[in-house]
RNA sequence: GCCGGGGUGCCCGAGCGGCCUAAGGGGCUGGCCUUGAGAGCCAGUGGGCCAUGGGGCCCGCGCGGGUUCGAAUCCCGCCCCCGGCGCCA
């Protein structure tokens, strides 16, 4: 049985050290990483050997009398003693191994445009006809046609309202600031119909992915340490994770986290792959590593609610199943009727545990610039060697990694800054997307067709 | 949260300091047999290290420590499950 970072790390450290150079990390973490195993691996065949002689040494024991009998204790003993010394060593070594291999990206996919950060991302597609303020003309024509893509586009002569000014100024169904005094930054208060809108999104992601088959998961929202460990990356761990006071419990990110936690330490036989789950949760996030950016509004919070696709997969097709999530999302986000571009993340800018990622970004009128409203991974088998997730293979009982794959559906309060930004009228209306009706119909003060802006007084 | 009972391999289930190299059964995988299926028979069925022409060895009985020459078995801490009491939406 093998996890394919270890294996090549073994087989081909220079092949894994180019696969670090790729995301422009520092390469000498497989040096240290190959060294560490190869000594671990040393140090634990010279325990053994002595284990084993203290072991033929106990067997004899019982059938001696006397004297004789003492002699083997001490003897037993005398190789007890040089265990010990040794052991402690192992020990050490072993702990410093296993940091190293967890602190090991994953292998980058060759699919994956190479570049140090997000300018290096490649847009693959674009769907829908974004409205473009005539001041935008020029970057739009930066984010489309530099990359050889001629998007069609409707030029306004208005500029939209920004999603933050929308919710709290122009339509005052949100409070930010009442909520920076009692609970911090990046906190909100909404109210009434952006509530329904919430609603309504999370409900809409939730038929359409059942209803293709995917299982409804409401899963815990909060996880021990190691679970976490074996989910994310230490870097995610220190700019997003809140952790319980006084408690081995850690606050979810994302639902992909219980997700990829539900078979954990299970064999799953083959025939029951791919196991397809959508869940639905609060995600808390403390964006340590985010600055001033997005600050205001709700682009950028550290709590909102998200439908997550969730893949366990045979390692053959994965890939297959990663372009079946990104087009579950794309089919949503069509449905909304809202613009956006899929891209294709580069190396650089991947998160360690992904081989690939796609983002779906949404045209934000009001900013001119195409926004992440979509994370969809392939991290093959990361999670699962850290997970000790496996599938059997019935021809011969053979048993291997098996592959995780994750996708947004749909990240509500995200995907209201698109909807309050994209639907937006000249005097502030916003109007609400047809494929939404459904889930709004079922409250009997919910909107419609429309949000209104609050009139002015006068 | 408190008191009591429990956690053994893929599953059921014995064992309760050295004969455990974890009995026995079931399932699953491979082989033999068969026209095919079934039955039957044989072998395999936790992880790792070394050697890779079969092989050798270490670790493993919820998790982590400890006692002992020797622990599934004894001691301590933690997790989880079952029952009772308490608390609670």
């Amino acid at each position: 049985m093998s996890w394919s970072i270890l294996k090549l790390l073994r087989e081909n450290p220079e092949v894994l050290k180019e696969h670090v150079k790729k995301r422009f990390m520092d390469p000498s973490i497989i040096d240290e990483a190959y060294r560490t195993d190869l000594e671990w691996r040393k140090t634990l065949t010279v325990i053994q050997e002595l284990r084993h002689k203290h072991n033929v040494i106990s067997k004899e024991i019982p059938k001696l009398k006397g004297e004789e009998k003492e002699k083997k204790i001490r003897e037993a003993k005398e190789v007890l003693r040089q265990l010990e010394e040794l052991e402690k060593k192992l020990k050490q070594l072993e702990e410093r191994r296993m940091k190293l291999l967890f602190s090991l990206p994953n292998i980058v996919h060759e699919s994956v445009p190479m570049g140090p950060d997000d300018s290096y991302n490649v847009p693959i597609r674009f769907w829908g006809k974004p409205k473009v303020w005539s001041g935008y003309i020029e970057q739009f024509k930066e984010q489309t046609e530099k990359y050889g893509f001629k998007v069609e586009y409707e030029e306004i002569s208005w500029k939209p309202v920004g999603h933050a000014d929308m919710l709290e100024n122009v339509l005052k169904l949100g409070d930010t600031y009442k909520a920076a005094q009692v609970a911090g930054s990046r906190f909100y208060y909404l109210f009434n119909d952006i509530v329904f809108l919430d609603m309504a999104l999370l409900a809409y992601a939730i038929d359409y992915l059942t209803s293709k088959g995917y299982t409804l998961v409401l899963p815990p929202y909060m996880l021990r340490y190691k679970i976490m460990m074996g989910v994310i990356d230490m870097d995610t761990f220190k700019d997003a994770i809140y952790k319980i006071e006084g408690e081995d419990l850690y606050l979810i990110a994302t639902a992909e986290h219980p997700l990829a936690a539900l078979h954990a330490g299970e064999d799953l036989p083959e025939e029951i792959l791919p196991l397809k789950y959508v869940g639905i949760s609060p995600c808390f996030r403390k964006e340590a590593g985010a600055g001033n950016r997005d600050l205001k509004g709700i682009f950028r919070v550290h709590q909102f609610h998200k439908v997550e696709q969730f893949i366990y997969a045979k390692p053959e097709e994965s890939w297959e199943l990663m372009e079946e999530l990104i087009s579950n999302a794309e089919h949503l986000f069509q449905g909304l009727g809202i613009p956006y571009r899929v891209v294709n993340i580069a190396s650089g800018d991947l998160g360690a545990p992904a081989a690939k990622k796609y983002d779906l970004e949404a045209w934000m009128p009001a900013q001119g610039r195409y926004r992440e409203m979509v994370s969809c991974s392939n991290v093959t088998d990361w999670q699962a060697f850290r997970l000790r997730i496996r599938l059997i293979r019935r021809r011969g009982m053979i048993k291997e990694y098996l592959h995780t794959l994750n996708s947004t559906a749909i990240a509500s309060t995200r995907t209201i800054t698109a909807i309050l930004e994209n639907f937006q009228e000249p005097d502030g209306t916003v109007v609400i997307p047809k494929v939404l009706r459904k889930y709004l119909e079922i409250f009997k003060n919910a909107p419609i067709d429309a949000i209104h802006p609050v009139k002015k007084e006068t």
